[in-house]
DNA sequence: CGGAACATGGGTGTCGGCACGGATGGACAG
DNA sequence: CTGTCCATCCGTGCCGACACCCATGTTCCG
């Protein structure tokens, strides 16, 4: 319902894989409503270009050199908060997640997903309406969901400090029994905490919470 | 100059992010020599796909679930010597570059190059010339290509072909079952070769082997 | 005050990882 | 030809991971 009814969305497209984003590029003109009228390589250049230029909707990958789209988002929503900004990226992860709404972000697009979706994300950005990823982290995402409806806020950390503890050790390769020792609890109560991360994160087993605790720089690979 | 001249070449594309593999399907598809034929999101589609229909030519991404691209690409060359390959990924990396050399790959893109290098390196492969990526490591593809003229060997891994492949899987978090279905051999068998990796390895756990997996790169963390 | 969130502890049961023992056949080198 | 390496397969048994149920005490907030 804004002026721009008739006029294309001017996209600026930041990927620093060239080829990735030429494919985009291509799917996304191919649509008349959407036209990309810049592209960048990594994250700093997405935020000049996005300053200088006039654009509607940024479409950032989140692993970009010298600034993460992230780092990006919370920049240019910032400086322009009329910006739409939509995250594309492959890592499926509540933590990016989170991170990204909290940067400003109104979508967050898998690179695993069809064409379609990325092509109905940023028709959504620019109406103004969140759009939910399919395929997407969806036991986080949906309590986040559930929150927003009723107006409360993010909690700042999804994983209490305890279960960060418990995380760290099991990622390491601990029985419960070693981390009730080390603890000094119950390997009961250990099980419980680790359960906990599970459903919370929306996981299987201890490899998924290695690697996410990988991913997200707890200990090293 | 061969009897293809007037057809286009037939291509499989497999890479896990669908949004990437629809871009760069646009890509080739623009040109009227290349068509894309099938499409692929995993190693093991791929080469089921590959092994199933008329194909010339297959581009495929190192990073995928099941079985990494170099894992297909051995595969392939075995099971059909005179299909070309091209592997498509992110890493500017020498080990890759050699294990793909080594998989019967003839090419080697990364993703970070312009559309025109893909389009030409899919000719060069077609007609059976090696295609050096405009910004890919050069000095250790020089050792390697002096190496080759030589008819040296390169130095063999510790670790079997076979053990990689059931490595990749396990580290992925599939159970013994499940790999034996993948590759359709016995539960025991896959514990067979994980226990000698364990032993091989010197480690205890498949979260050990997952995380080592993640160090030399078989699976994204 | 009453409820939510967190940390604590327990019981029971299934299933898969892993160790240990064994075997066979094929490929390749010395 | 013989030995070594690899891939294939089997049985037995222990133990830990994980799911599902349950309860208690504290803290903090509306």
């Amino acid at each position: 319902m804004t002026a721009r009814d008739s006029a294309p969305t001017r996209i600026l497209l930041a990927d620093d894989h060239a080829l990735v984003r030429g494919g985009v590029r291509l799917i996304l003109d191919a649509e008349p409503d959407l036209t990309v009228v810049a592209e960048a390589a990594d994250g700093a250049e997405a935020v000049a270009l996005a300053r200088s230029m006039d654009i509607d909707l940024a479409v950032l990958d989140i692993s970009m050199p010298l600034r993460t789209g992230l780092q990006a988002a919370r920049e240019l929503s910032r400086l322009r908060p009329e910006l739409r900004i939509l995250i594309l990226t492959m890592y499926d992860n509540e933590q990016y997640f989170f991170e990204a709404l909290k940067a400003g972000a109104s979508g967050y697009v898998l690179k695993s997903v069809a064409d379609r979706d990325l092509v109905e994300a940023c028709r959504a950005a620019v109406r103004d309406e969140p759009f939910i990823c399919p395929g997407a982290e969806t036991a986080l995402i949906r309590t986040y969901l559930d929150r927003a409806e009723q107006g409360k806020p993010l909690p700042d950390r999804a994983v209490t400090e305890r279960e960060e503890e418990i995380l760290k050790l099991v990622a390491e390769g601990h029985s419960s029994k070693e981390i009730g020792d080390l603890l000094v609890i119950s390997p009961k109560t250990v099980e419980r905490h680790r359960a906990n991360l599970l459903q919370k994160l929306g996981m299987r087993d201890r490899l998924e919470l290695t690697r996410y605790a990988i991913r997200v720089g707890l200990i090293e690979p």
